[in-house]
DNA sequence: TTTT
DNA sequence: TTTT
């Protein structure tokens, strides 16, 4: 009935542009958020948290989001499901967002933002030149 | 380095209380948050997410929360991970909860409080008799 | 850059709906929000928050609350200010919502409903017969 | 019942650091909140929210903020009130926060640093060399 | 696997 | 599997 989250972290790699069939934008990627509390006996101290963004966030996301940078997001917790290959029902949790804040600008990696555009990850086909299997009535927002 | 979720939903059971080793209580139950948007073609309309408090709310939670009260929640999301017995490791995402607001008074069923208290699920032990496999020195706030 | 509120409280009064010059829908209540901890020597132990909806939503919320309704709300704080009549400025702090619960139906006072429709209150110009003075220009969301 | 408020703003000025007549600190700052709209017409585009922090977490922003800088923080809206000198009840919003999180680090600014020690900024008597008139019974959280 |  |  009500879902909000709002996390504050730090991509744990460059974001992932796709298109589904029906030619829709999505972005994806992760969050690394410290926890609160430091855990005793070496365990881990933060959380890997899987973003999806859609449509023209996805594509503001892919233009201005890079590996390591602050980020803000707002959005819900979303649980997916699919039959993998075994025909086991698999459930993933992701957190669907729509409203992005970049903390961080990019003034500091002029280097690593002319290293992006050598090998293009913003690029949709980048990976296998082929759109991602995701049905177009199926999207959030 | 923030990570703040605020639920509104229904609990699809009753909740269950365990103690870890140690003596600390835990709560757990799934809320079903109905989505804000009608999906298309017979897809899913609620998520179910799986509820985790500890200590002195997960006691309150267990005496005050049943199967389909409306329950608001704040906490954080937190991705726990453990070796299956087939050596894998598994990834568990949970919404760690510190602050549980009860929605729903109890004035309407009192025949269903009082079938709790005969077969009590409030009982720690009352899956197996053995504390849960839980370290005490893992737990969250 | 962000700003979120999440609240969960009652209406102290029925909610009023007002026309901007331009048309535009506008509702606005007032949220009793419980205060998590009671306060010693008698103070107060409920804050009243100033809620305003627009445009669709605000119809909707002029329909469904009512005086006493436990609801929640998701928007942002906001401070607008106006030249009062001694020419004094002055700053006013509102949350101004986008998103709604109705967390209680409207099933056990079908008595107050009736009530609420002879003194229709949802009428835009139950109480002067003039639209409120609010530049259109000037609207959130 | 529950009310949460999540800001990320920018402080208009270094905070100001206080303790009332029984020793508890207090902090208080201005966010500037950008809104997530452009205004036509030469209107304000950010909320000015006023901030309080109480105990060790108004001594840890006292130390560690400063005009300027991009802050997120947590916590509730409360509206106090007094009368003022002309007999008349004044009525004033606050945003009681319990989390603060320093999204800027002070890297890049010794000299400001250097130039708080000073004029010490932090000094709970540095303005009239008076505690503040907060009677020790009133404190939240 | 699920709530109203 | 991971960020600073």
């Amino acid at each position: 009935m009500l879902n909000r989250v709002i996390l504050i972290g730090r991509l744990t790699k460059d974001p992932e542009l796709r298109y589904t069939p029906g030619g829709v934008a999505t972005c994806s990627f992760t969050l690394a958020v410290d926890r609160p509390f430091t855990s005793q006996g070496g365990e881990r101290e933060a959380d890997f948290l899987p973003i999806v963004t859609w449509r023209q966030l996805a594509e503001t996301c892919a233009n201005y989001l890079k590996k390591g940078r602050l980020t803000a997001v707002e959005g819900r917790v979303q649980v997916r499901n699919y039959e993998n290959n075994e025909g086991k029902r698999v459930y993933v949790t992701e957190i669907v967002v729509d409203n992005v804040r970049f903390l961080e600008s990019s003034r500091n990696d002029s280097a690593g933002r002319q290293q992006a555009g050598t090998k293009n990850n913003n690029d949709p086909f980048s990976d296998d030149g082929k759109p991602i299997d995701i049905a177009d009535g199926d999207l959030p927002f």
